[in-house]
DNA sequence: GTTAGCACTCTTTAGTTGTGAGTGCTAACT
DNA sequence: AGTTAGCACTCACAACTAAAGAGTGCTAAC
């Protein structure tokens, strides 16, 4: 649907006006915001044709007229400036990310806590996704008499590690068991393949050895499935509480909501461009019918990649907080390879 | 101060009363409430008394009373029955609390999780203290050309592993550097004295070396940084909201103060008792002067404790929930202990 | 197509009134 | 002296009314 360029003009002042002041915006506000030389009875016509289209509506008959979800949709598709990140900015973001020699979990970790402080929304982030990854390697690092520490290294480059405990007291034999096994069994499997079904088999051909490995393998596992699950970061929960004018009672249930972690891996799993923009019922999830989505995929590799995302009301900043959230993400992305791919 | 058999018995009344209602207590309900044979207006005179020693309190005139926080005192003090922990609640938290094979971190956030959705309190804890430890061992993991894993294992059993870059290539005249600085200057040292001026000399020490060990020596010192550290685990914010009623636009504040953990730290750190209740303003911090926190300690051994608690409304349900909290920290105990001295 | 003008709608705020819960006091009772 | 019935009093709360104000939609003229 192709709008009048008059019409455009008049949205975008609807919208930018209602993120900015939260109130309901009538025809002589529009009149001194804008820089057209009509009347206000103009305005009211075209607003009600603009209503009468689906993207404004009024709160109620004598209120101003606030964008619905489609005037917000034709806004950040067609009208909103891409505006250019200030460099200010920019050199906030990078300051901000500045932390050095920590794992990707806390890259990850403090990217949704500082996306969160900067655009005062809930923030939220995924480990990479790790697919098709494969491990590289194990190492077997003893701590005790009975407890030593297991290494994971995976092909795309992620280390994980777990203390496990044995049933007997260590020994070398027992050790050189493990490792071929290891060798065997584990060096260059894909990570999704160490199923219980697999681990099985496996301790089935072990023949008498296997009790003494049981945990030293099942640990391993452990460490593989740790390995593929993506891990959902929040940040700024308590953010969601700046708008309780918007949410209402209903802050609880989206606060509720973020803490399961699972859908929000979904969300952003699901989203297949570059930079999405999800407003209000565009979201599968009910919770998030009055929540707006900004989220942005970063890229290790062709099979390693994971997602930055803000959540916030339908009436968030679009034009300002998108390219933040880009910048950022991208940004993330360097760092992470960067950590990734070192060694 | 002590009061006379029949205003505890009112005291206690309204109390109960109000936690469970929420709603101010008249002298009419408590006769219902109360089997005791007097009148309405006999317990009105009571109250009034009670009123003026300052253990309860009117919202307004004309409505009935509620417990100031000396009530609440009170009441703890001396009123509340020390109610045994139903067995089926113990069972509850035995099912809650058995994972197994995992890090004293994990269990500790399991912790924070699980007594946060059964309490419906925002619920903290926070890991062993492991004051007075030292280093019992090092070991380095090589896990590509240039990157390596670093394992720090202290006198206290806590395990903390951090993957560390070297600017030249690895090899075994360098690892078995790195091993004589650790045997020398590591092992057997108070994880507190590693600081920067130690590792300044240190470094100082090694001569044409230094430039090579520089990341190895530093990410030892990171980790007895992180091992000493208490972290702070936050479970159940969002049940914060569920006493919207009593902290209204306050709550932003609370969730925000929990969220820093610096403070939160202090605050179950400054309560030498094994098990301790501080109702509203008794706190230290303003942010919860209308918030009770009921706190447990767990001691793994003299050196080496942390602290569980919950945070709520004053109008919490003290006589349940603090045995709920108890039991639970001393479980946790135990788990740790187990984790901590298996070797 | 644009605009001035005006009646109309509907929220918001303030003011009014009535109701009910609960108190505190007094005087009588045990 | 402690207890109780009785009653006047207070005050939050809800319901209602009135006035104000913002903003619209429509009509008729430009």
């Amino acid at each position: 649907m192709e709008l009048s360029q008059r019409k455009e003009k008049i949205l975008a002042a609807v919208v930018e006006h209602y993120i900015r002041t939260g109130e309901p915006v009538g025809s002589k506000t529009l009149l001194n915001a804008l820089d057209i030389s009509v009347s206000s009875a103009t305005i009211r016509n075209e607003m009600a044709e603009l209503a009468a289209l689906g993207y404004l509506e009024q709160p109620h008959t004598s209120a101003g007229r606030i964008p619905t979800n489609e005037g917000y949709r034709y806004y950040v598709d067609r009208l909103m400036g891409v505006r250019q990140l200030d460099e200010s900015v920019k050199r906030q973001i990078e300051a901000g990310m500045s932390i050095k020699n920590v794992s990707p979990e806390a890259i990850l970790a403090k990217a949704s806590e500082f996306l969160a402080d900067m655009t005062e929304c809930a923030a939220v982030s995924t480990t990479p996704s790790g697919e098709n990854a494969t491990i590289r390697r194990i190492e077997f690092v003893p701590v005790g008499t009975r407890t030593g520490m297991i290494v994971l290294l995976t092909s795309t480059g992620v280390i994980k590690s777990k203390v496990c405990r044995s049933d007997v007291d260590l020994n070398s034999s027992m050790i050189e068991k493990f490792y071929n096994i290891v060798k065997s069994s584990f060096i260059g499997v894909p990570l999704d393949d160490i199923d219980t079904a697999t681990l099985q088999t496996l301790v089935a051909s072990m023949g008498m050895d296997a009790l003494t490995m049981i945990p030293f393998v099942s640990a391993v596992s452990e460490l593989a499935q740790e390995a593929t699950r993506t891990m959902v970061m929040l940040g700024g929960q308590s953010n969601i509480l700046r708008y309780r004018e918007e949410y209402g009672t209903t802050a609880y249930e989206l606060m509720d909501f973020l803490r399961r972690g699972e859908p929000i891996s979904q969300l952003l799993a699901n989203s297949k461009e570059d930079l999405d923009v999800k407003i209000g019922g565009e979201n599968q999830f009910k919770q998030l019918e009055n929540s707006s989505v900004i989220m942005a995929h970063y890229n290790i590799d062709s099979d390693n990649r994971g997602s930055i995302g803000i959540i916030g009301p339908t009436r968030i900043d679009y034009a300002s907080l998108i390219p933040s959230v880009r910048y950022l993400t991208d940004l993330v992305g360097e760092l992470l390879t960067q950590t990734l791919n070192e060694d």
